[in-house]
DNA sequence: AGCACGCCGACT
DNA sequence: GTCGGCGTGCTC
């Protein structure tokens, strides 16, 4: 027993373990090796970790104390340096403990499994390259590739963005309009890739796979025939356990040739990795919510500059972030921006937006006479509408008119939602459900009213409005409504989306669910009922996300709108000559995110500073605060925080925008600063200060707390 | 993070 | 008398 190993296992960020561990072993253990080690009452997974000082925190421990590595899962190749890079790099930005980031990054049921039941998982995988070799071969004996595969003709603008991405070394911004071609430019530059050395593989990142079957789709359809069905796997927290090891062991042993998968994919061990591909990289979904709130995209462009490789990100309404990075060179951009603008297709018309001025429509109307009259017109001539609004559920409050009674959730500082098809009160944020109650609670007033409303309500008022239509064949309007009510069930949201597809549906209803990512083709009429409310939103992010939205939307519009009727997108508001709907209007995301970062810039908002929130959650509002605020004070004590104050603007501690969800009491702290290097060093020796006014008398009753690095939601 | 140990309230 | 709440502390 003569090696001392350093391990990284599944401990949280501070605590006297944050660290690596040391153990004893008879053989000396490559760094990146899969072990099971004792700790404890437990035996672990673990991986060992680059070695470390002599000096370390082990060094002060009692030596006879230390234990011998149980097993190490020697059948497994050793996760690389590179993988171990991005593991280290990403604990210490997100201010996590690296064991934690490491054995999160792995799949979870790798940590159940013996090194035998490892090694036979491991035997399929390989027996099956095996296979996959062999069906290589015989395809590259038997037919040439390019018969294997039917290439459709690239655009001009394709063509460019294709032959700019081979002349440059990267990052790259695909800022393609929808339907310009953006699927078609990363299967064309995947390809490339993979075609150029034996084993290259590629990883693809999608924001939420079960929104965009159709790409995951395109993918297989495109190399499973080249490389064999097992060289494309997907990666996605919807997969079963074994599923998942077997993608994992797939892109770790290097038989699957492109890993498809969502934020998670982008720890994903892949050792000859060429090329990351971020599709939609705008959409929020890439940052994570819990354990490392890690942002996959970032992190994404940093694996790429330590693997020495090409990442492309890709949008049609890109972050302000990304768009900020990929200016001109000359002005200071890092990434190099690829312009597609134009639509590919016969019709390729971008749709007409109109803006339907609220303030002049009969008072409290929901969907404005115009618009109904295009809709009925739409209808008439068999062509299908969308209507979006960004509410479930019927009306967003219950109210009684004779003493203000609101239907609160007991729970939380929120309303609770009506849903009229069952007739409940439901809470949007601890799930409580109660029969809706026969009169006021309060002063027993039968009358019981709505306020707002929801897309339930919109479905009954349109069903209501336009029943007087008639569809071409003279039958009547068929509705239909697409949100997580709807689609709760597995499964549902495929069963409905089929039938938009087949032209069952004349008017689907529905929240932003139904915006993203799908292609209805014979939708030329899309509608946004109510979409002000982002304007007025107190985070600054809001007009971004509206816009990509809108745009989105817009996008889904009339691919197949004849000539003649020219598909369009509707908006009602209440500030039609705001400059985002101006923006809209025109098509023009560049002078959007002019505006929007012009205003940043004078606001000193990011990309512009960089931010890190403090979250907490208590018992009691005060002992969130009082946590967070005693923490801030305690920072200037600190010599290593002092140094940096002059960088670092802390900010009191707030109520969150939802102040209390399932009787839990939530603040934040806002912490900026102008240079991203500062804020890092600060977090850093922060993180034991926060830790320590755990034992604060004024934080009794202090639930949890956790760190965001580069927040989405303010 | 787990999992012990440990110390106070309502039940077989 | 025990079952079980979660508060503190420890794990190489």
């Amino acid at each position: 027993m003569t090696n001392r190993i350093a391990v990284l296992l599944h401990t949280p960020a501070h605590s006297q373990i944050a660290g690596a561990l040391t153990y004893l072993s008879q053989d000396a253990l490559a760094a990146g090796t899969l072990v099971r080690v004792p700790l404890g009452q437990r035996e672990l997974l673990g991986v060992v970790w680059d070695a470390a000082p002599v000096d370390d925190a082990s060094g002060s421990m009692d030596p006879s104390k230390l234990r011998p590595v149980t097993a190490a899962l020697h059948d497994l190749p050793a996760l690389n340096a590179h993988w171990r890079a991005l593991i280290a790099f990403a604990a210490n930005y997100y201010q996590r403990s690296p064991g934690e980031v490491a054995l999160a990054a792995l799949p979870p049921q790798l940590r159940d499994l013996s090194s035998v039941q490892v090694a036979r998982r491991l035997k399929k995988t390989a027996l099956a390259r095996a296979a996959k070799d062999q069906h290589s071969s015989t395809e590259e004996a038997n037919t040439p590739p390019q018969m294997t595969t039917e290439l459709v003709a690239l655009s001009q603008e394709q063509t460019g963005a294709i032959d700019q991405f081979h002349a440059h070394p990267g990052p790259f911004l695909l800022f393609g309009a929808t339907g310009s071609g953006k699927t078609e430019v990363y299967l064309r530059c995947c390809a490339d890739l993979l075609g150029g050395s034996d084993h290259a593989q590629v990883l693809v990142m999608v924001p939420e796979i079960n929104l965009t079957p159709q790409l995951e789709e395109r993918f297989k359809a495109r190399f499973a025939e080249q490389y064999g069905p097992l060289a494309v796997v997907s990666l996605h927290s919807g997969m079963t356990p074994a599923q998942r090891l077997a993608s994992w062991l797939g892109a770790h042993c290097g038989a699957a040739r492109i890993v498809l998968g969502t934020r998670m994919a982008v720890f994903a061990s892949i050792p000859n990795l060429k090329l990351i591909v971020v599709d939609e990289e705008h959409d929020p979904s890439y940052k994570s919510h819990e354990g490392a709130r890690y942002s996959a995209r970032d992190l994404a462009i940093y694996r790429g500059r330590l693997e020495g490789i090409k990442v492309l990100l890709g949008s049609a309404t890109p972050s302000l972030e990304t768009w900020y990075h990929s200016r001109p060179p000359q002005e200071g951009g890092r990434y190099l921006r690829l312009h597609m603008p134009s639509r590919i297709g016969e019709h390729a018309q971008l749709p007409l937006v109109r803006r339907v001025d609220m303030n002049h429509q009969p008072k409290g109307c929901v969907v404005s006479p115009p618009l109904l009259a295009a809709m009925m017109q739409r209808i008439a001539a068999g062509e299908q509408c969308m209507v979006f609004l960004n509410r479930r559920g019927y009306a967003p409050v219950l109210t009684c008119d004779a003493c203000d009674w609101k239907s609160n959730c007991p729970h939380c500082s929120a309303y609770r939602v009506f849903h009229k098809i069952d007739r409940t009160l439901r809470c949007h944020h601890c799930g409580l459900t109660e029969p809706v109650p026969r009169a006021c609670p309060d002063c027993g007033n039968p009358d019981i009213t709505t306020l707002g409303r929801g897309t339930e309500r919109l479905e009954e008022q349109l069903a209501l409005l336009l029943s007087g239509v008639t569809r071409p064949d003279g039958s009547a309007v068929r509705i239909a409504r697409i949100d997580a009510d709807t689609t709760r069930l597995k499964g549902a949201l495929q069963t409905q989306l089929a039938q938009v597809h087949a032209g069952e549906v004349d008017v689907l209803v529905g929240t932003q669910m139904i915006a993203k990512g799908h292609d209805f083709r014979r939708i030329t009429l899309v509608a946004a009922i109510n979409p002000d409310g982002a304007l007025f939103s107190s985070d600054f992010r809001s007009p971004e996300r509206l816009f990509g939205l809108l745009m989105q939307a817009a996008g889904r519009a009339g691919r197949e709108a004849s000539a003649t009727c020219r598909s369009e997108m509707w908006v009602q508001t209440f500030l039609p000559t705001h400059p985002l709907y101006e923006a809209l209007k025109n098509h023009d995301y560049p002078a959007f995110a002019q505006s929007q970062l012009n205003e940043r810039q004078l606001a000193g908002m990011p990309p512009f500073c960089f931010q890190a929130l403090v979250r907490a959650e208590a018992r009691t509002q005060e002992a969130a605060q009082a946590f967070l605020n005693l923490a801030s004070a305690a920072s200037a004590h600190l010599p290593e925080c002092a140094a940096l104050q002059a960088h670092i603007t802390l900010y009191p501690a707030v109520p969150m925008s939802i102040q209390r969800v399932a009787n839990v009491e939530r603040a934040q702290m806002l912490v900026e600063s102008a240079s991203r290097t500062a804020l890092q060093r600060f977090l850093s020796a922060w993180q034991p200060v926060l830790h320590d006014q755990r034992h604060q008398p004024e934080c009794k009753g202090l639930l949890r707390w956790a760190v965001d690095v580069d927040p989405l939601l303010i």
